[in-house]
DNA sequence: GCCAACGTTGGC
DNA sequence: GCCAACGTTGGC
């Protein structure tokens, strides 16, 4: 049994926000279109239950927006397959797929936790997605760092 | 718009 | 297999 149960995944909420996951029914999306290996292998790691921090990224406000659950085991992305697709990829084939992701579905919308106030938390000092020159779209999180941001989402910004 | 960091590509 | 060049990510 894989030790990580925990982990964030970006989206950037001009393509998909949290509030696309909240209006969609039923309330579950396919995460395509990573085109990263070690974000792939990840997503082939996750079962069913895992649950993650929904994050949006390469916007003006990038930060925590919500908590998703892993709802379908990693199988073929689409949009691979697809030449009409920006995430086509003339490599892939059928028999050997390049390219996989999982589904998740909404399990609720957190109040906002902006990057700032994550960096400012020591309790997530050592966190992947927070590291100098991360750019991993999918990150584990540890159970001491999924408290943190839950004590984050539970509480107003202090003065 | 800038820039640091990282992944990918391709010549050799 | 090396590594320089290039493209992308993503916060600021």
């Amino acid at each position: 049994m894989p030790a990580t149960r925990f982990w964030l995944m970006k989206s950037e909420p001009d393509e998909f926000s949290i509030d696309d996951l909240v209006a969609a029914r039923p309330q579950t999306t396919a995460w395509f279109g990573v085109r990263n290996y070690q974000a792939r292998n990840f997503m082939r790691e996750m079962q069913v239950g895992d649950r993650a921090l929904f994050y949006h990224s390469s916007c003006p406000a990038p930060g925590i927006a919500g908590v998703v659950r892993v709802s379908r085991l990693a199988y073929p992305d689409a949009t691979q397959f697809d030449p009409a697709s920006d995430y086509y990829d003339a490599q892939a084939t059928r028999e050997s797929p390049r390219w996989w992701n999982v589904d998740v579905e909404l399990v609720r919308k957190t109040r906002f936790v902006p990057i700032a106030q994550m960096r400012a938390d020591p309790a997530l000092a050592n966190m992947v997605t927070l590291r100098r020159g991360n750019r991993l779209s999918i990150t584990p999180v540890t159970a001491a760092e999924w408290k943190a941001v839950e004590r984050l989402t539970a509480q107003p910004l202090r003065p």
